[in-house]
RNA sequence: GCGGACGUGGCGAAAUUGGUAGACGCGCUGGCUUUAGGUGCCAGUACCUCACGGUGUGGGAGUUCGAGUCUCCCCGUCCGCACCA
């Protein structure tokens, strides 16, 4: 055993020895307890991130934990590989998109090896592969058949410059990132999933998901949406034709003091006044400006213009404006809204701004209405009471909703509905970069699915896009086919699917990988759900959504036999770091951290920071999410060439617990090195006796009064180190392990007496708490100290409840809260003893001399508080 | 705008259920070892105070014998918002 740590070959070996037995290829075993613990797959982007290497090595620190539990754990790996950031890579350097995903899989896919995690990858898939996504493609076809897939209009960002659909992220303030051009809003065809008619089953399923972050299900609910309220309509007669203007509302007791009513720009009726008002057009038109993000849309001036038109109020009878208004959503229920501005903060600034009549209907007793200034006791249903409302004056809430609600309903203009705020998933991409949507159009036959038996649908993988358009559409050897229905000449759609179709199964076929005929098989029932889920919390809705609902029509489709895909959801931090920069003229150039040198005071805080290149100060700019942008990011490549991947491992496990935000630092890493380099001296001082104990089987441990002190403490830590596991709780495994360290460390190498015992108890507990974590440098030492082959299946270490066992506790004592003092009081000490115990103490006596005892309370185990007054 | 989180020494953090605030590590200070070192080892380190003691978990109130933890209000920071993944 050599006297220095060299991690690169300590780990080349024991990667080795994995890869050479096949250890991490989980068998198809029904008989076994599974556990399928799953980190979120990467996009292809070219290198790993700090965030790839904290996700995985999450996921493999529990991976390799309940290995050692002894469950069969399945854990895989495979590439979120379509998507926008390879045709940006091609248009930039006319590389295909294929091959640069090609390429970039191949190099990270050494660099998660480099790294020593516990992945199956006999079971690696990517979604660009055909046989990957020609079940996107088949499972879309079943869903057309149920009426779940389906074709309607949908609004894109267009940038008419280069005459292309933009992504959200593509718009920087308003204008295409590439052209500068002010972004329009668009209406295309798109198909659409209809999630919506799972939105009961997707909230009410949300309560069931124990091992769920509140804060989760929390947001995913609120995403859902569900609201009941009353849809009606406001009557009108245009051009000698009845119509009815539908709206939806939450408040429908606010009924008798709607002013006016709003609709979107792109309504039917706008339109239909637009048609001789050319201001009105104009507004319209200007309506259309700016992109289709909601952020941007709810937080966008609001601003309107009367259209002219009136419609009749359901019940009064009396005349309603219509408005224009920007910012009603023509996606959005029915594209218009009943305005009431007296009971909703938006209506009333926007009837402030146009000098709109607000007319008061609820009342709170004690308050003061003012058309002024708005507060917030306007819009509280829970003690809001109707006003200025004939027949429903004195209502609360529920009544005057169930009352107008009736009435509604007698005249044939409305009902009660339950209304979501989630909408169907438009899965249409105008982009070349994903998977083809099985469908045919054919000038006789329509809109026609292809054939099963001619999936899959294959993308070409050579095309290079250049920002206009779809470069599909250019691919005649694509786009030309026959129709499968009459077989006349037809063309293929060229649109492909959003990138979240693909992530929103690949668990499932990680388990059915190789099946060339059917998308699931009975292996899925053996490992789904998923045991342990881990990535970040930006996909807190959308992804983990998605996932639910596809997984319910999967299961509605025959395929699996589970409803929810993952049970337990572990939501990671982000890794953060300092920036530094030079602002040039208002033009902020930032400096990455390695090249940055961080002066401090003489109590080590930091007064400043100079570049290392110059000697010049650069300016402290805050912790942020690592990023190419403030150039703060740190190569998980460089690290683990310099440290080794167990140092990295540990560090990022260090310092912070999994969910919270991880604040790189290089000293941090430094640290983490030193620990190991320590663990290594130790094990290689002790490697003699210990090895002769392991060799001759003797397991004893030490009894000495000297060992008594020390297996206390070994086994507290040990405690508190597997309870610390249990709970996912990485960062105080690693204190706990440093602490084994310490404590073996001040122990004497005085081999032959009860210290050879008291280490080859310690190391054999040390090196399994730090296995996982940790794994190559503890593979290496179980070996070299003899314990065994596979420390993996060596088991975990179990707490010796003798060792634990004390004759006499300390407790501290409180007079008022205070802490005055601490005794010594046996185990087993009644109450009347510790009371006695705690007024007798020398420093307490001081507190309480002259006062009136009131009070004892003693906390069996931690304390006794004495509450006294002054004498009376 | 809507929804969700977070805030503890110079820094990262710890403190399962309300019960000794600051474990463990980084940094810093002093000492020792080394030909030397940006290595290693030992000691100290929340703040104020000579001390007794006092103060301290973003700010303010409240519940309690006792609050970092529970309740309310305020401030600040971060994440998501449906075509980034």
């Amino acid at each position: 055993m050599d006297d220095q740590y060299l991690p690169a070959q300590v780990e080349r070996e024991a990667q080795a020895s994995w890869d050479d037995n096949g250890t991490f290829q989980a068998p198809d075993e029904p008989s076994r307890e599974k556990f399928y613990c799953l980190s979120m797959f990467p996009y292809p982007s070219g290198r790993l991130h700090m965030g790839h290497v904290r996700n995985y090595t999450i996921g493999d620190v529990i991976t390799r934990f309940e290995r050692m539990r002894g469950r069969n754990v399945l854990q895989p790996m495979g590439w979120d590989a379509f998507g926008l950031p390879a045709e940006n890579a091609a248009m930039a350097n006319g590389v295909p998109p294929a091959q640069w995903t090609r390429d970039n899989i191949a190099y990270m896919k050494r660099q998660l090896r480099s790294l020593g995690f516990a992945l199956d990858w006999s079971r690696e898939l990517a979604t660009c592969h055909p046989e990957y996504y020609r079940w996107n493609q088949w499972l879309f076809l079943r869903m057309l058949e149920q009426g779940i897939a389906y074709k309607k209009s949908g609004v894109v960002n267009w940038d008419p410059v280069d005459q292309t659909v933009l992504a959200n992220e593509q718009v920087i303030d308003g204008r295409g990132w590439r052209t500068g051009a002010p972004v329009e809003k668009r209406e295309i065809p798109m198909y659409y999933l209809a999630i919506t008619r799972y939105a009961d089953e997707l909230l009410e399923a949300l309560d069931g998901l124990d091992g769920w972050p509140p804060q989760v299900k929390t947001m995913q609910a609120n995403w859902i949406g569900k609201s009941h309220g009353v849809r009606f309509a406001f009557p009108y007669e245009l051009d000698g034709e009845e119509g009815r203007l539908w709206v939806f509302t939450t408040r429908a007791d606010t009924i008798m003091g709607v002013t006016f009513c709003a609709v979107a720009a792109e309504h039917p009726l706008a339109a239909r006044a637009a048609r001789d008002n050319p201001e009105l057009a104009a507004f319209i038109e200007a309506c259309k400006q700016g992109g289709v993000a909601e952020a941007d849309l709810a937080t966008i001036e609001k601003k309107g213009m009367p259209t002219g038109l009136q419609v009749t109020h359901p019940l009064t009878g009396e005349p309603v404006d219509v408005w224009v208004g920007n910012y009603v959503l023509m996606g959005y229920g029915d594209g218009a809204v009943m305005a009431v501005p007296a009971h909703d903060e938006r209506d009333f600034e926007f009837a402030l701004t146009y000098g709109l009549p607000i007319r008061q209907v609820i009342e709170v007793p004690g308050e003061a209405f003012s058309d002024q200034a708005w507060q917030p006791w306007y819009a509280d249903k829970a003690r809001g009471f109707c006003v200025n409302s004939g027949k429903y004056d004195g209502l609360a809430y529920l009544d005057a909703v169930d009352a107008i609600a009736a009435d509604l309903a007698a005249k044939g203009l409305g009902e009660k509905r339950i209304q979501y705020r989630l909408r169907d998933w438009g899965i249409s991409r105008q982009r070349y970069w994903g998977c083809p949507i099985p469908i045919v159009h054919c000038d006789a036959c329509g809109d026609v699915p292809v054939p099963d038996d001619q999936l899959p649908v294959v993308l070409p993988d050579d095309c290079v896009p250049d920002g206009h358009g779809n470069p599909l559409n250019r691919r005649e050897d694509f786009v030309a086919t026959t129709c499968p229905s009459c077989g006349a000449p037809a063309r293929r759609e060229t649109d492909t699917m959003d990138t979240f179709v693909d992530s929103s199964w690949y668990y499932a076929r990680y388990c059915c990988r190789d099946n060339t005929e059917a998308m699931t098989d009975d292996r899925v029932d053996y490992w789904m759900p998923v045991d342990q889920y881990i990535g970040g919390i930006e996909h807190a809705i959308l992804h983990l959504l998605y996932s639910r609902f596809w997984t319910r029509v999967m299961r509605d489709t025959g395929l699996v036999s589970c409803d929810e895909p993952f049970t337990n959801l572990l939501t990671q931090g982000m890794v953060v770091a300092e920036t530094y920069y030079r602002d040039d003229a208002g033009k902020k150039s930032f400096f990455n951290p390695a090249d940055v040198e961080v002066q401090r005071d003489d109590k080590g805080k930091i007064t400043g920071a100079v570049a290392r290149a110059d000697g010049l100060p650069v300016e402290i700019g805050g912790i942020e999410k690592m990023s190419k942008s403030k150039n703060n990011g740190v190569d998980p490549q460089a690290l683990v060439e310099r440290y080794g991947a167990d140092t990295v491992r540990v560090f990022t496990m260090f310092a912070a617990p999994p969910e919270q935000s991880l604040e790189w630092s290089d000293s941090g890493v430094e640290g983490a090195s030193r620990f190991l380099k320590r663990l290594w001296g130790l094990a290689v001082a002790w490697q003699a006796p210990v090895a002769a104990l392991n060799a001759a089987g003797d397991v004893a441990v030490a009894d000495a009064t000297d060992a008594r002190a020390l297996r206390h403490e070994l086994h507290g830590v040990l405690q508190q180190a597997l309870n610390d596991y249990g709970r996912y709780q990485f960062n105080t495994v690693v204190s706990a392990c440093m602490k084994l360290l310490n404590l073996l460390g001040g122990v004497e190498v005085n081999p032959g007496a009860w210290q050879a015992r008291f280490l080859r108890e310690g190391l054999g507990i040390l090196l399994r708490l730090l296995a996982p974590i940790a794994p190559h440098v503890a593979h290496h030492l179980w070996r070299e100290l003899g314990y065994g082959e596979e420390i993996l299946d060596a088991g975990l270490p179990e707490v010796d409840a003798a060792a634990l066992e004390r004759d006499e506790i300390e407790l501290v004592v409180q007079v008022n809260g205070k802490l005055r003092g601490q005794i010594r009081v046996p185990a087993q000490a009644d109450r009347a003893a510790i009371e006695a115990a705690a007024r007798g103490d020398a420093n307490v006596q001081r507190f309480t001399e002259g006062k009136t005892l009131r009070k004892v309370i003693v906390v069996p185990g931690r304390l006794v508080n004495l509450v006294v007054t002054d004498a009376a």
